[in-house]
DNA sequence: AGACAACACTCGTTCAAACAACTATGCTTC
DNA sequence: GAAGCATAGTTGTTTGAACGAGTGTTGTCT
């Protein structure tokens, strides 16, 4: 059944659907531990990585549909995932005279409160998740991954 | 701010941080490409993952901890899944004598006709994904997937 | 034998994700 | 300058995930 070595009591059926159960594991672990740091924090680490986009475009303010296309994983909800945002006073939404269609949205002084608080800790995390690997192995899975989902990425994201 | 190459729009705060997020990213484009492949079929692929682990125990039965336990990605709510794939008919479940705290899960010949079934464009589904990488990025891709979660792994499951 | 703890799930409730249909605004073209 | 189309978000509804409290079963200890 297995075109693989035996050895492992899991039978794949090729080397590809290991490699992408092997990355869905992997994520699910990391995840997991980013979660202990977002949680008691009340936020998620989508929630987490809007405030992190605004913050760098701050003071600028980043129309919504802009936000959802450079989410690392895609929001289709963006609206909701704002409201709470907005509801936590981490966020604003203005509308612009010139343009009445666009939302645009900014990090408040709370938001930006809330990424210093808690970066030392995310730091940590990250240094628990992956320290244990040296920067040569970190940059070379770093580059495989690229190279496995470039064929995939739609135009234009800031993910190289 | 960073303390990496500016060349890139975004900036992240550590290596280990800019691997995570290649890790999500990447995880999260190639799994919206299996659910293209399981969503007509009206499983997840968490429930595929059940089936293909049923599978693998056929014709034996496997407890239903157990099966969290050996999930992917963890389930907590395992008993709400399984009750819509016994809903499907494509699993069964019996209480033995002996213990009657245990419930067996066992694959049916309708589960099995859905794994034959789905198969063929799963594994098309595959190369689409990574077929584009050759054996020796596979492997090494594989490899550094494991030594980044293994300090994060619980004790004895089936992925080394 | 009865109390109590450990085990294996199950159920209730709350919360987020997904997809599609809808509203509001601006642009274009005749 | 009204009709039609494109743009930018929003809302409705359904579905799945998450967390914890609760139920039935068995083993253990005195």
């Amino acid at each position: 059944m297995s075109t693989r070595k035996d050895s492992s009591q899991v039978k794949f059926d090729s080397l590809e659907q290991e490699v992408f159960l092997n990355l869905w594991r992997t994520f699910d672990r990391l995840r997991s531990m980013e979660d202990e740091v977002f949680g008691p924090r009340g936020i998620t680490s989508q929630q987490y990585n809007v405030l992190r986009l605004l913050a760098a475009h701050h003071p600028d303010a980043v129309p919504t549909l802009t936000i959802a296309d450079r989410m690392i994983s895609k929001a289709p909800d963006i609206t909701r995932m704002l409201d709470k945002l907005e509801a936590a006073s981490l966020i604003q939404r203005t509308r612009p005279q010139e343009n009445r269609r666009l939302v645009l949205i900014s990090i408040t002084s709370s938001g930006l409160g809330l990424l210093a608080e808690i970066a030392e800790p995310l730091q940590q995390c990250h240094t628990k998740q992956l320290g244990h690997l040296d920067k040569q192995d970190l940059e070379q899975l770093g580059s495989l991954l690229q190279r496995a989902r470039k064929p995939h990425e739609q135009t234009k994201n800031p993910w190289s």
